[in-house]
Parts: C-alpha cells; sequence; structure tokens
DNA sequence: TTGACCAAGCTGGTATACAATATCCATAAT
DNA sequence: ATTATGGATATTGTATACCAGCTTGGTCAA
C-alpha cells in the first residue's frame, strides 16, 4: 500500500475532520481577543479578570481556562498573582520602549538577509502594502484612519521581517507587535511621522533592491528605533496614573467590585 | 468554624516565607532541568515523557505538571499532541541556525547600546570572563573542557546583552541560550574556533572600550553569524535519522502510523 | 468615635474522577 | 497465512470537588 500509486481512490479529500482542536486554544485564543479588543490604558485602574467569570462566558472548566492563562502569562499580556487575582498587564514606557528595541533589532537582521536572499519579485511586493496610504496622502488627518495606518504599517514590518527567512523572528515579533497595538496611538501623534514613515519604507525597498544589506539593515534599525525615540518622548501617558488609592469613599469598595466585571 | 471559643491559636508572626512559590514553578524548573540535563541528540529514538510517571517522581498531582508542560511548550522544549503523547523537541539545524541568527540580531542591537550607555567599568568588566580561558590556552584541546568553555562564553555574551540595558533582550536570549547548550559540542569541534573566539571577544571588548558601536554591532553580529555559518556547516548530526526501528518489516501498524505521521 | 479583632466569603492552587480517543493485540474470516 | 476488525488498554483532555490564604466587612471594646 506505500507503493507509490499514482492515483489512489482511498485518498478521499474528505474533511480534515479537526473536532479536536483543543479546548484550551479556543479559550487562549478568545481571552487574548479579548485583551486586544478593550482598551487597556483606557482605564486607569487595574483590570481584574476572574476565573469563574470567563468559566461562565466561555462555557467551560476552569482547567482549560487556566491552562490558557498559564500561557497568556507566559506571553506576557496577564500577570497572575498567587492569591490576589489576575490582571491585564499594562506594559510601562520603558518595557515599550524595550520591545521596540528588541523589534528593531530583529527586523534590521531580517532585511540584511532579506537583501541578500530575497527574489526581486518578493521586494517588488513590498510595494503594494504601502501604495494604499501613498496614494492617499490626505488619510494622515483624521485620528479614525490611525488604527488602518497601523496596520498597513505592521504589514509593511511583518513582510520585511519574512522576507528575511527566518521563521524564528516572525514569530518572537509577532507577539511583540500584538503589545504594539495598544500603543500605536502615539506613534501617530505627530502627522509629518506618518508620511515620514512611508518615505522611509520606500527608502528601506529602494536598498533592498539595491542588494545594499549594509543600508537596509540600517534604515530599518534607525526607523524603528526613531519610533523608539519618539514614544520615549511622547509616551509618558503609559506609565499610567493608578489613580488616588481611594478618597473618603466609603462605598468603594462596592464600586471596585462593580468595576471588576465590566 | 467551632467559633465560640474566642481563644485561637494566633499565627506566629513568624514569616512563612516563600511557603507558595507555586508548586507549578517547581515542577517547571524541574523538568527543564531533567530535560537539560539528558542528552537529546544522543539517542536516536523520541524522547516521550509520560505525565504521570512525573506526577510519581515529583510527588505532585498532574495539574501542576500539566501547567508546568503548557509553559514548557511555550519556551520550545516539549511538543504536546493531542492523544499522543508529550515528547522532547528535538531542534532541527535550520531552527538552531535560526536561533542563533535572532541571538546576533539581538546581541549585535545590545553591544551597539552597550557602546553608548554602559560604563567604563562595567565595559572593562567584560573581561574578567574570558581571562579564565585566555591565561590557559592549552585547555583548549581535550573536549571535557569544552562544556567549561561554553558557559565561560555564554556568559560573556549574556554580560554583552546586559550591557545593552535592555531586560527584555536577557530574558528573551536566555531561553534560545538555554536551547544552545544542546548543540555546544559542535561549536568547538575545530580547536581553532575556541582561541578565534576568544580574539573576536577581545576585539568586542576593544570597540567597546572605543565607544565604537556601528563596529561594536559588526563585530558581534559577525561573531555570532560565523557561529551559524559553522553550525550551518556542521551541524548535519543534528537533524537526527529517527531511523526505523523495525527494519524491513512490512506491518500495516508501521507503514499506515508512517503515512499518517507524514 | 475609633481602633482592633474576628469571621465569612472570595480567589486561586491542588487533587482526583470521568470521558474521549489513539494504539495495539488478538481473533476470525477469507 | 494474511489481513481486517473488534476490543482491551493506556494516555490525555476536561470537569469537579476540596483546601489554603487573602481580603473585607462588621462588631465590640476602649
Amino acid at each position: 500500500m506505500s507503493s507509490p500509486t499514482p492515483e489512489m481512490p482511498r485518498k478521499l479529500p474528505i474533511a480534515p475532520l479537526h473536532v479536536s482542536v483543543g479546548l484550551r486554544a479556543q479559550a487562549c485564543e478568545a481571552i487574548r481577543a479579548a485583551i486586544m479588543r478593550m482598551d487597556i490604558y483606557g482605564q486607569p485602574e487595574e483590570i481584574r479578570l476572574d476565573e469563574r467569570q470567563l468559566c461562565q462566558d466561555l462555557g467551560v472548566s476552569r482547567t482549560p481556562i487556566r491552562e490558557a492563562l498559564s500561557v497568556l502569562e507566559q506571553e506576557g499580556f496577564v500577570r497572575s498573582i498567587p492569591r490576589r487575582g489576575i490582571h491585564v498587564v499594562r506594559k510601562s514606557k520603558r518595557e515599550i520602549v524595550e520591545m521596540i528595541t528588541v523589534w528593531a533589532a530583529i527586523e534590521s537582521m531580517g532585511a540584511r538577509l532579506a537583501a541578500t536572499r530575497a527574489t526581486t519579485a518578493e521586494i517588488a511586493g513590498l510595494r503594494h502594502v504601502l501604495v494604499a496610504f501613498d496614494d492617499d496622502p490626505a488619510k494622515g488627518g483624521p485620528s479614525g484612519q490611525i488604527s488602518e495606518y497601523s496596520d498597513a504599517n505592521m504589514a509593511f514590518h511583518k513582510a520585511i521581517i519574512r522576507l528575511g527567512g527566518i521563521e524564528l523572528m516572525a514569530s518572537m515579533t509577532d507577539t511583540l507587535f500584538i503589545h504594539m497595538r495598544a500603543v500605536r496611538a502615539v506613534t501617530m501623534t505627530q502627522d509629518n511621522r506618518a508620511r515620514r514613515s512611508v518615505a522611509d519604507h520606500r527608502d528601506i525597498i529602494a536598498a533592498l533592491e539595491a542588494r545594499d544589506a549594509g543600508r537596509a539593515a540600517r534604515l530599518v534599525r534607525e526607523h524603528t528605533m526613531g519610533l523608539a525615540a519618539h514614544v520615549e518622548r511622547h509616551g509618558d501617558f503609559l506609565d499610567a496614573k493608578p489613580e488616588a488609592p481611594k478618597q473618603a469613599e466609603p462605598s468603594a469598595a462596592a464600586a471596585e467590585r462593580q468595576r471588576r466585571y465590566a
């Protein structure tokens, strides 16, 4: 049966039937999506999540929830304190800057590798990512486009990394990029940043097309480190003000509990 | 419960200390140590570990074991297949090369940052790491010293990264370095590599002392990428031959299993 | 009125029981 | 004799029950 019969009718294109995609993975995905959906830095108070509440909402037992939370804790999205609860982590400005720095390091190397091993067609494909906003520079103004541009921006950087050919880079930066979503508001506070960003991207593509590995690596590094410097200057809102602990309000506890499940 | 007794043995104010360091963390540490201790690439067959066996050995229940295995799976040490068991991952040559490449990217940026922000005393402290083997170059020969040198080697690179001041770099590379331990045998197969490595390190320190960020970054990158190329050339043993345990045996079950794994 | 002490509830950690599924072997049929 | 099918077995995923500790709110005493 292992003979290489070229045409075997036994190979029915039957469903892959991944009935057991794993309940833990689903919970992990759901919780991660919920975390990304909420505006972490909008509310000043710590966001706590309750295991049992999640159990009810997702309709599963605590065990998969706990395992999913373990994964999320490893990924740096939540933090579990023994008997104090599980709260969504709020990255400090320094942590954000560090993440951007690591991102710059990885993507710079990715660009360096891409300059030599990527095909010309692949490099040319990079232009498709930014034409969408290159053709319409008027979009830079309203904040409603920020999210849209930010997504395209991340897509461009992801594409650079992908062209480097190191899959590990893609997987490692994916987590970083997810964290970046929370602070994308600050990345475009200055209007010229968006335009300058597009110009930088064009220069990077040009360097890649010229097969100038050193220049591509340098441009990517300077571009991303510029973002790091920008956050360093204007990202003070990240170091949140956990607000006055409790002013003289006797019902603060009740309010706290109410907010907890919000 | 029986509260009427007004005299309750009051809790001694003696700090129980880290009684609850978390049973999961201990299990995680133990299993990780066990994995690092065993020679993954020595045995040709897949190394499977059994949950209940671990439960008995560690004397705990399955829950903390499972959570520890979740963490280890996230870190890339083990892989869990739904109903097939948990086996220690055997990194392929490509994966190792990728890890080294990412390491080079991160450490290169770390050196670049260290060149400007590290104090002169900190840079000078780097020499302490390699003098131990710089003073006794005769040690390069026997393989018994490989492990020792490898540890000092990693300590040097960790120190570079630490001087960069980005804690995230340290934590990310720690996991990479743990994986590197498994393949440190191949890193020193050529005798001159050890000596050249020390020379490279000295050059890196010189660049840092000269505050030449670009040169430091380049030297670190070339040094580590040289290791990647070395593994690329001589690391074919990593792509192990799982070899058919049963040779020419037309067993239907074996063929079936082979087909399903493909 | 204010402070401390106690008690109860809530939260997470741990253990165990149950269910589902993959593997493997034995037996029967061709 | 060989193959296929069925069951036995083993292993993991999931759920639930129990336990320990922290928080918090109330009450009593000074």
